[in-house]
Order: structure tokens, then sequence, then C-alpha cells
RNA sequence: GGGAGCUUAGCUCAGCUGGUUCAGAGCACCUGCCUUACAAGCAGGGGGUCACUGGUUCGAAUCCAGUAGUUCCCA
């Protein structure tokens, strides 16, 4: 078999990825065999891959494809999410761009183009996916717009209506001026904004006295419906009961008292707005007090502003501080640092807004979902977040669940009448017919009478339901797929998302599956670049993955992604680090090249540095087995590749391979080609989940296969136990060979130049003989010799006690020997003097567990071992200084 | 304003229920090597009073309290 000298990664990858799509080796069907699940976080159906895909599919194929290999029914089940804001502000500047208005297009004309679209740019980011490698059931793919899918949201939006749980009605909302809808509570993101407060006067009614407030929205007086002072604030007692003038409108207003008000802010005295403000909303609850809403839906002042009506909200706040200057209403400006709210889809500034919406109730219905993830029904991973999601889910608001547009599932209510209460909800049209004639009295009644409600309902009321639609486990709750695949395993999610997803997954699986939908949610963090900047497309920093990919390989880009990917923690993605996973696969590669190039001679006996290498390794690869295990156990997965990383790049390539080599242009022996060979292959299965191609490549190569064979369904192996002594006494010896190299460099001797190695071991230190032929190949020595006596021009080391002399002549320099030797006597007394200490301590003996004392005592009779060695070395050399 | 977390080598992070004189990894760095698997490499090496202060303990990077800095979440 000729193996290129270069690994090509580019035809290798599609190769091995139309070879797997081929076989059919990514689906799943319910069988005998223990389910392993992951569902894909559905990205937007129109977006790109960005580096956060990466990073979360990385892992999840990682997962998927190590459960595959373990022997359980792997699925990935992949699909998309509609994004109702955003796909729909994304048709709507294509229109725009066209010079098409939403507001001209009909309501189905419009989803139309919406539906042209998302055919268009939909899936795109799926088939990216697969150039990652991604091993989902590509049968299976979803989109939260299916019929089916769709079905199921609005048959559970009836469901809970008639569970009394979701209602209509006014409420304070985040209205988003941009978008025209509202949002909910999570997608508003708080900044701190520089700003002004302004220092207003109200004149008392009928006195010439005056109260003066603070505000950061002057603009918003037009709306002011009371003025408000703690009813322990004496410097206001005197206006309690009194009415206040709002300047330019002089509309008049009460003056009410709450202790709400902070009396340490700005005068003391605050205006109510309870149209524009959700305290002030309350507040106006509270007191009974009118609600004057001055604003458009588009962030514009309307007629009950009665001043500069029909301008911008920002532009009104400039031209009403001259007015009330004018007015002899403006006291003073202030510099301020405020919060505001800022949409997350068109990030304008958030409008509190009196709606009507469709909202749910949450409280009752979350408490499972609490509860389960505080026993840890439900893994948090890493388990900080439990903190977080306990204060959220404890204080969990109403959802509202009506958006203002119109792509994504419309709310299944239907009008018969004018009043806000004539309507009912049904699933279909038809129902909803029968419903509505029920209700109205009205047997009469056609569907031309009945109207549907114009909004659709929030993306999130379908992703919440994502682990059983997907299993169409809302309209067939008994069906073979769901019963067989649900409750999944994982779930890899970013914990940004929490709330918006998780948190109603778990909601919605406890009500329609009354159980779990994931064992463990793996949160993955921010994915930043090296400043710690987010990454984002208006930076420019983020780079684009399949260019990424294209430079690097797949392989390389996962290992990137892993090496910096902590559960929990930000990572800082550097492109040096795919660098770094793409050297790796050449490591790999150059590896294999070399072993099979190698010649195979039968009747070769094989050398026993070999046979003790080949035991040495297969003790290291079951100690890898299980500190993988491990770690996985932990999803620690950037740790697990590493310790399979120093497992192929130090202890397989750097000593076990220097080792079994045969010299140049000589044949090896059958039995270490062969345990090569079958290291190789182990080597291959613990890689594979992080790096699927170069993998499967070099474990084709390694043996003629038969079709449709392959890694990624062969099983893995299982960890066994291991000599444990066997590995100590290795890495002694791997000290000396170290200790050996050290003195070649230190004196300049060329690695060519063969060397003596002599040795002195003591009663109670012992030098492993057996390990002696690995030395002698690994450090090039002629021969190694037991002695007695301390010879002549020779530098010595000591490992464990036992005295190395590596003779070199008149190369030695005694006077440095001597200064080498006392400092580590030096060291070596100080250690035994804190040792000692300790042990003369009579509380700790008595305190400490014996095993500790036990410990210390070995500790104390090494190092007086050692200093017996080194004082002797010391005292001879002295002689020949 | 309320809550949570973080602070260990130049960088990114490990260090479990306190026990090798004050400690590990990867990358980066330094020195020497183009030794026919790999210079995308090989061999060797240096580098940290574990944020600060105090406490508990025979013993603290590890537990407790406070201080400073920093990040995130919620309002």
């Amino acid at each position: 078999m000729n193996i290129p000298s270069k690994y090509d990664p580019a035809s290798v990858e599609d190769k091995w990825y139309s070879y797997w799509m081929e076989n059919g080796f990514f689906r799943s069907t319910p069988d005998q065999r223990e389910p392993y699940c992951i569902v894909i976080p559905p990205p937007n159906v129109t977006g790109v891959l960005h580096m956060g895909h990466m990073l979360n599919n990385t892992l999840q194929d990682v997962l998927i494809r190590r459960a595959r290999m373990q022997g359980k029914n792997a699925l990935w089940v992949p699909g998309t999410d509609h994004a109702s804001i955003a796909t729909e502000a994304r048709v709507v500047s294509k229109l725009a761009a066209e010079g098409i208005k939403k507001s001209d297009l009909s309501r189905e004309a419009f989803v139309k183009h919406a539906w042209d679209w998302t055919h268009k740019h939909g899936g795109i980011i799926l088939e990216q996916l697969k150039k990652l490698g991604a091993s989902c059931d590509w049968d299976r793919t979803c989109f939260t717009m299916d019929e089916a899918l769709s079905e199921s949201v609005i048959k559970v939006f009836v469901d809970l209506f008639n569970k009394g749980l979701i209602y209509r009605g006014v409420r304070m909302v985040n209205w988003d001026p941009q978008a025209l809808t509202a949002v909910s509570d999570e997608e508003v993101n708080h900044k701190e904004v520089a700003s002004k407060l302004y220092y207003l006067r109200y004149q008392v009614e009928g006195e010439e006295e005056f109260i003066t407030i603070a505000t950061t929205r002057p603009e918003t007086i037009l709306g002011d419906t009371a003025v408000c002072v703690h009813p322990e604030d004496e410097r206001f007692s005197k206006f309690h009961g009194k009415k206040v003038l709002v300047p330019l409108v002089n509309r008049s207003v009460p003056i009410i008292v709450d202790e709400y008000v902070d009396r340490e802010f700005g005068t003391g005295a605050l205006k109510i707005t309870p149209a524009h403000d959700i305290n002030d909303y309350e507040l106006g609850l509270k007191h009974n007090l009118e609600s004057i809403d001055i604003f458009n839906d588009d962030g514009t002042l309307n007629e009950a502003a009665r001043v500069l009506v029909g301008e911008d909200r920002f532009k009104a706040r400039k031209l009403i501080v001259p007015m009330l200057e004018e007015a002899g209403n403006l006291v003073k400006t202030e510099d301020y640092m405020n919060k505001v709210g800022f949409s997350e889809r068109t990030d304008a500034v958030i409008e509190p807004k009196l709606s009507l919406q469709w909202f749910l109730r949450m409280k009752d219905l979350g408490a499972p979902a609490l509860e389960h993830v505080m026993n840890d029904d439900v893994q948090l991973q890493p388990a900080k977040f439990k903190n977080t999601y306990r204060h959220w889910m404890e204080n969990v608001k109403d959802w509202c669940i009506s958006r203002q547009l119109w792509w994504g599932h419309r709310i299944p209510a239907y009008f018969y009448g004018e009043g806000p209460m004539d309507y009912v909800v049904a699933e279909s049209m038809e129902e909803a017919l029968e419903l509505a004639r029920e209700r109205s009295g009205n047997s009469q009644l056609k569907t031309e009478d009945l109207h549907q409600d114009e909004d659709v309902l929030d993306t999130w009321f379908s992703s919440w339901l994502w682990p059983i639609s997907v299993f169409d486990g809302i309209r067939h709750p008994d069906n073979e797929d769901i019963n067989y695949y649900y409750p999944t395993n994982d779930l890899v999610t970013a914990p940004e998302i929490l709330f918006f997803w998780v948190a109603r997954m778990i909601i919605a699986g406890y009500e329609y599956r009354n159980e779990k939908p994931f064992d463990s949610v793996y949160l993955t963090g921010i994915v930043r670049d090296h400043k710690r900047r987010k990454m984002s497309k208006s930076l420019g920093n983020s780079p684009d993955p399949i260019e990424l990919m294209k430079k690097y390989s797949a392989d390389g880009v996962r290992v990137g992604m892993l090496f910096c990917s902590p559960a929990g923690n930000d990572l800082l993605f550097d492109e040096s680090l795919t660098e770094q996973g793409r050297n790796f696969s050449n490591k790999i590669w150059n590896a294999f090249r070399l072993v099979k190039g190698w010649e195979v001679d039968p009747g070769l006996e094989q050398p026993a540095h070999s046979a003790e290498a080949v035991q040495w390794f297969e003790t290291q690869m079951n100690r890898a087995f299980i500190k993988v295990e491990d770690q996985f156990l932990k999803y620690r997965v950037s740790d697990a590749l590493m310790i399979i990383y120093k497992l192929f790049w130090d202890e397989f390539s750097s000593w076990y391979l220097e080792t079994v080599k045969p010299a140049y242009q000589k044949p090896i022996d059958r039995a270490s080609y062969e345990a090569t060979l079958g290291f190789i292959d182990g080597l291959m299965h613990m890689l594979h989940p992080f790096m699927p191609f170069i993998t499967e490549e070099i474990w084709q190569l390694i043996m003629e296969r038969k079709p449709a064979e392959s890694l990624m369904v062969s099983l893995m192996p299982t960890p066994e136990s291991y000599d444990k002594k066997l590995r100590r006494h290795f890495e002694e010896i791997k000290e000396v060979i170290t200790s050996i190299r050290f003195i070649r460099n230190e004196k300049n001797i060329a690695q060519k130049e063969v060397l003596k190695l002599m040795v002195r071991s003591s009663k109670d230190s012992k030098y492993r003989k057996y390990l002696e032929p690995v030395i002698i190949k690994l450090a090039n020595l002629s021969d190694v010799a037991l002695i007695t006596e301390e010879p002549e021009g020779a530098v010595s080391f000591i490992v464990k006690n036992v005295e190395y002399f590596v003779p070199v002549g008149s190369m030695v320099d005694a006077g440095e020997e001597l200064k080498k030797l006392e400092e580590e006597l030096a060291y070596t007394q100080g250690f035994l003097l804190s040792v000692q200490k300790k042990m003369s301590n009579e509380r700790f003996v008595q305190n400490a567990p014996a095993q500790v004392v036990e410990k210390e005592q070995q500790k104390m009779s090494d190092a007086e071992g050692k200093i017996a060695v080194l004082e002797a070395q010391i005292e001879k050399l002295k002689g020949q200084v």
C-alpha cells in the first residue's frame, strides 16, 4: 500500500463523509440497544455558520460519535428554527431594497415572500455542518414550521388555553418601535448609557409654590398623571392632597404619596407616567391613576401628547427641553448614567408600552422544572448555573407569547364579535366555528364571520417543544420514536439561552411527557477573540468557519475549538489553536507513515527493548482510557482530548516509536510491527470522536477493509486494568534517559556518539535492570556496568536513590560537579529538616491520619538515604579538586 | 440597587472531600540540532512569595471573614 507523504484533508474529508452517508451510518431507528440522543439547538433557518455554532456542534458530534462507538444507538436530530423576528426583519429589508413596503402587501403575499426566502437560504447552515463532519441523521431534519411541528404548537396552545393557563390582557410589555412588536423580557438587553437628568418644577395648582422632580425622559411628562412623594418626607408634607399642573399642557394631576419613592434620589419627588414606565404602571394600578399613552407604535408622539405631535421620541426629548426652559419649568440638568433597555434583535431602545397581548401563566407550570433541576434530575454542566437558574425560576413572570408579526405560527384564536372577549380558541377553523356558534348562541355563524387573531406566537413557543415535537410526541404521544429516544441524553447549548429555551423545554417536558427532556445540559462558553471581545460581524473579528476549515482542515478546526473550550467558561479563540490542531494531524499522519514504511522480517526475533516498550505502552493506553472515561463523565471534553493528544505525541511518538523503530532501512520483527499497528488502531478509536476524518483515513489504510466497514461504527476498546509497577519503573528509566541527554547537551556530546553508563544501587534502592535494553537504545549506550566503587572522570546523577555515572573523561569539571552536588545536598537537607520538624510535632503525629504520617516517614528515610549518597560523593570529589 | 462567579507561570486554564520544604498542563519563550516519519519537527531548559489582609488548623493555593479588581445574571 502506498501512503502519500502529504496528508490531503480536502479530498479525504469529502470522501469519507460521502462514504458514511452512503452507508447510512448516521441513521438511527429504535432497536434493542440503549439509545443515546441529542437534539440540535436549531439554528436560524436563514443563518450562516459562525464560531459559536462550530464549538457547539463539534461538542455534540464528539459526544454522539463516542456514544455510537460505545455500542449505543446514537441519534443526533438536526433541524432549523423559523426565527420569527430575525427572518421577518430580513425579508422586510430585502423587500425594501426592491422598493416594496411590507404594509403594501397582504399577509398571504408577505408570508409567501418569507417562504421563498426560507427555501432559498434555508438549510445552508446544515450543509455547512456537514463540512465539519456532523454525524446527524439528516433523514430526520426538522423545521419548526413543518406541518407536524406547527400542528404540535397549535395543539399545545389550545391545550394550555383550555387549562386556563393562557390569557389575553392589557399589560405593560417591552415594545420594539422598530420591529413594531412586543418582545419578551429575555429579549431586552440593558446597557449603561450616558444621559442627562432633568430637574423640572411643576406648579402647585392655585398657588405660587412649585414641586421639583427629576427625570431622564422629559418628553414623557406629557403623559404624566400624578406626582408622587414619600409619605414621611417632611419636605413635601405640606403638598399632600394637592394638585400640580403638568408643564406645557397645564393638565391638573394629583400629588400622591407612596413608600415606593426613594427619598435620596433626585429631589425626592417623582413624576408618574403609567403608560410609559413599568414602575409607574404598577403605582398607577395601585392608586387608580389614569394612563395616557402618548406614543404611536413607531415611537412618535400621538395626539394625546398635545404638543410635538408626530415627532420621534428622541427628537421630542431634544425639542422639549428649550420649551420647558422658556416656560420656566427647567431648574437644572445633570449628567447621569442610567440603564436603558435595547431590543436584542433590532437594537432599538425598548419602549415600555401598554398593549393587548397573550400571556402564559408560568408560576405553577414552572414549579416541576425548578424542582428537578435543583435535585439534579436534570444536571446543568457546570453546576454553577444552578444558582442563576433558581433565581430566575423563583421569580418567573408570565410569558408574553404574542408577537405582532406575520412570519410564524398564527395564534389560533378566532373572533366572532366586536368585544375583546368574543373569541374562541381551537385547532382549526371548523372547530372554531362550532365553538363560536355555541358561545355566541348564534347558530347562523359562518366561517366568513370568524376572524383569526393577527398575531403570531413567539418563536420560543415552538422551540420549547423541540425535544418532543421532533419525534411527533405532541400529536402522537405514544409513538415508537418518542418512547424510545425521550428523554434525550445531553443538550449542548449556550448559557445565554438558558431561560429562553432550556428552562422552557424542561417546563414543556414535564407538562407534556411528565418527564425531563434531557439528562444533562452542557453549557458552552461564548466564543471571544484573544482580546476577550465577543466575536461579531460588525467587529470583523470572527473568522469564517468555512475558510478556516479549508485552511486547517475540519479535524484541525475541531481540535482547535476543543483545546480552548472548558465547559461554561468563555473561550478565547485564536487561529493559532487551529494551527495546533492541523499540526497534530500532521504528526499523526507522519507517525503512521513511519510505521507503514517498515519492512517486516518474519525471521527476526523481537529485541528486548521492543518487547518491554510494547508492554509498557499497553499500560499507558489503558491508563489513558480510564482517564478519558473519567473526564467524559465530568463533561471535560477539552481535558479528555488533551490526554489523548499527549498520549499520541509524547508517549506513543516520542517514547514508544523511538524505542521500537529499527535502524534506517533495517526491517522490523513481526511481533513489534503487529503490536504497533494494534496501538495505532486503538489510538484511532480514541481519537475518532474528535478527529473523525484523519482517523477514518488511517484506519482504512491499516489493513484491507471489507465494504461498508468503518471506524465510526466500530466499537471503542474498553479499558483494562494495567500493571502500575511497570509504568512506574518505565517512568524511572525515562528520567535516567533524560538525564543522560541533559549531560550530552551540557557537554556538547552528539547523540551519535556512543556512551557508557555505570550504575551503583544500594540495598534499599533498586536499579530496574530488566528495562536496561530501553536505556541502551534511547540513550545510545554501548553497555551498562554495575559497579560498587565510584569511577574516575564521570558525571553523575541520582534517580530514586540509584547512582548513575557517565564517564566523559577529561570533560568532567570536578569543581562544577561539586557545586551541583552541594546544591542538591542543601536542598535535600532542607527538605529533610521540614519533614523532621513535622514528625517531631506531637500534635501532627497524633492528629494526622496514619497514612499521612507513614508517607512522611517514608519521605524522611528517602531523604536520609539520598543525603548519605550525596555526602559520600562530595567527600570523594573533594579529594580530587 | 439585588444576586452569582472569578483572581494560580507571558497567555489560556487544571489543582476532587486541606497533607510530597510555596504547585501542574497546553501554548508561548530560551539553547542546541535540517539526526531521511514529521522544522507543521527533534532533544534539552528556564519561568509562579497560588490578588491582598486576617482567622481556623499540627498543616491552607485548597476552609472562613473582610478588602481590592474583574466578569456575568436579574431589576
